[in-house]
Order: structure tokens, then C-alpha cells, then sequence
DNA sequence: ACGGTCATGTAACTCGTTACATGATTTC
DNA sequence: GAAATCATGTAACGAGTTACATGACCGT
């Protein structure tokens, strides 16, 4: 099952909802942590529910807008489950793609990568400022496991701070070439 | 440029080489951190041909078997820089699969995601183990951002294998559902 | 009446993986 | 002479992104 498909599901599992609230769902919950486009969620819905997995409730609605909304199924339920204990036993390979950009650093001379590593250093000191955000306001109200999506997202933000700085010092004493 | 174009030209930024030996270098080298496919190999390096940034010196050789090795030409050197410079300006959103699985956990029942944790766990030492090994044999002849990607794996890697023990402790505890 | 945002969708495209096909050359 | 590995490729597929098209409703 694709990621997409699996995101769908566990938002869900959570409560129904039409593919625009979707959206935004993962738009404002993980966030900075994952996303997912129209161009995924539309198509996603339709094969969820050719697979039974979800349940369409066309809401024509008198009041608000027409929209469709869905919910997961018990087989849909069961799917997902599955789906999330086996692709955790191949120990995924992360294709981060800064570490092939750091593999070939030593072919750029010495500005352009302090350069670099500046503004790899702005990045995720910002996401690290939205993460620590949405933890003051949203913490109080989350479950268990967002809560250490928030700390290990920190977590490795501030790992990744100290390399860059570590690195940006080293560049400058002349450790670096 | 695709990434799997802009490692190859990396590759070649080294030592001209044929596809089979790029499949090679990127076993060896970065091994864990970056792979890459015969399936990417050939038909990136046609293009790349095509684009004039690589030269191809078909080798029919006499002695050993015949090969086509490709090198990187002038015009292939400077879109490698630039490639390499624009793609690090625009933060690159990392779509790290565990995320979304933690995001999910609180669906699953205590027993599944320790079961989870742990198989995490063995797999993230197991890794750190292979960077370790790969660090003890070539540390000396690498250069300089070649042992930044081995560092920055290693803190990376021991940062996460002590937040899924902390996890599991916590799990144990009884602090975690 | 007009811009914003709610809401659903599709088409074209790029990327990458997997599996297969083919054959030459070493090695035992 | 059989198995392993060297070497190059292609076809089919699956996933995801981007951009576009469409229209309804809402506030001002």
C-alpha cells in the first residue's frame, strides 16, 4: 500500500472526513512532517473505496457545501493495521538527500559550502521555531504518540543544529579545507 | 536535475567510470546512506549524454570485457555545482516514513508497538554497526566531507536509537499506553 | 459584483524500483 | 563445462508532484 493510501487511513481512523479536510489535516497536525497533495488524496479515496476499505457519504448538505465524505471500514481498520506493522520490519532506507549533497562537498570550494551550510542551518533552526510553536499550543491535547513525534522531531532538529554549527566552526578555523 | 543525474555526475567528478562500476562506487562508498539502481544508472547516463555533460569512451578492449566508461565533461562539472547549490537553498521537506507510522501508534495496541520499537531498534544498531566498520577501515584515505557524512550518520543514527530506548522504557513503564 | 476559500477532480509528468533479458568472461 | 560475476540494457509498474479546470458559496 502506498504512503498516501496509509496517511488516509490513520487520518480516518481518527474520524471521518472529505478529501479537502484531509488536507488539511496533515496540514496542520504533523505538519512540517508530512504532507500530502489533492492530486493524491482524490485519486487514494476512490481506490480505498474500491477496495472496501473506506465508505462514501455523499452530504448533498442543505446547509454547507456538497462534499463527500468517507470513512474507514472495518476491513479498512484491519488494513491499516497490518499495513503499519509490516512496512516497519524492512528497515526502511531514508534517501536523505543532504548527505548525498554532503558526500560531494569536497568538490565545491570553501564560500559556496559555508554558504550552504548557512542556509541549512536557517532552515531547521526555522522548522525547529514551528515545531516548538505548535508543541505550546496543541501538547496539552495530544495523544501519546504525537507528542514523541513533537520530541524525537526536535530531537534530531537539534542533532542536526549542533553538526551544522560543529561544522560552520570548523570551516572557519580551517579544519575544513 | 534528478537525483540519481546529479549523483552520477558526482561520481564522475571523482573518476571517469562505467555504470556497472557506478553501481559499485555507491555500494561501497556512501553504502548505506545512497543507492542507486541499474534501472536509474543507464538510462540517466544516455541522457546525460545526450545533454553533453558526460562523454562516453566506448572500450571494446582486447584484454578485459567491453565496457563504455563516461566522464564528465566541462559543462557537466559546472551543472553539478549548480545543481548542488540550488537544490540545498529550497529545504528540503524530509518524508521520514516513521514519522507518519508514530504519528499513527496510538491506533495500535502495547504489545505491536513495542514489537515495533524493537525491530526499529535492531535495525538503527545494526546500521551504526556497518558505519562503524566501514569507518574503522577507510577513515584514513577519506576525505574530509566523506568522513562529515560517516559522523553526521553516526550521531543521527545514536540519536535515534536513544530515543527508541527511551521510548521503550517508557512503554515498560507503563507511561505509554 | 468580486475576490477568497471551500471542494473535487484530472492530465501530464518525473522519478525510482523491480524484474527480466542477454551475453561475455572468469573461476573452479 | 558449470556457476559466478561482469556488463548493459529495457519494460512495466507504482508513487508522487504540479498545474490546471471547474464550480459553489461567503463576505464585503
Amino acid at each position: 500500500m502506498s504512503l498516501s493510501k496509509l496517511a488516509i487511513l490513520g487520518g480516518l481512523m481518527e474520524k471521518p472526513m472529505h478529501g479537502y479536510e484531509l488536507k488539511q489535516y496533515f496540514e496542520h497536525a504533523p505538519g512540517v512532517f508530512w504532507m500530502i497533495n489533492y492530486g493524491s488524496i482524490y485519486p487514494a479515496l476512490k481506490k480505498l473505496e474500491d477496495e472496501g476499505l473506506v465508505k462514501a457519504k455523499a452530504k448533498v448538505s442543505g446547509a454547507g457545501r456538497s462534499k463527500i465524505i468517507y470513512r474507514i471500514t472495518k476491513s479498512g481498520e484491519e488494513a491499516f493495521k497490518n499495513t503499519l506493522k509490516e512496512r516497519l520490519k524492512k528497515d526502511a532506507f531514508v534517501r536523505d538527500e543532504f548527505t548525498l549533497h554532503l558526500f560531494f562537498m569536497d568538490f565545491l570550494d570553501k564560500r559556496t559550502i559555508r554558504e550552504m551550510i548557512k542556509s541549512k542551518l536557517e532552515g531547521n533552526k526555522r522548522i525547529l521555531e514551528i515545531v516548538k510553536e505548535h508543541e505550546k499550543i496543541h501538547k496539552c491535547k495530544l495523544p501519546k504518540y504525537r507528542c514523541e513525534v513533537l520530541k524525537r522531531g526536535k530531537l534530531h532538529l537539534a542533532t542536526e543544529i549542533s553538526w551544522l554549527n560543529n561544522t560552520l566552526k570548523e570551516i572557519g578555523k580551517g579544519g575544513l579545507k
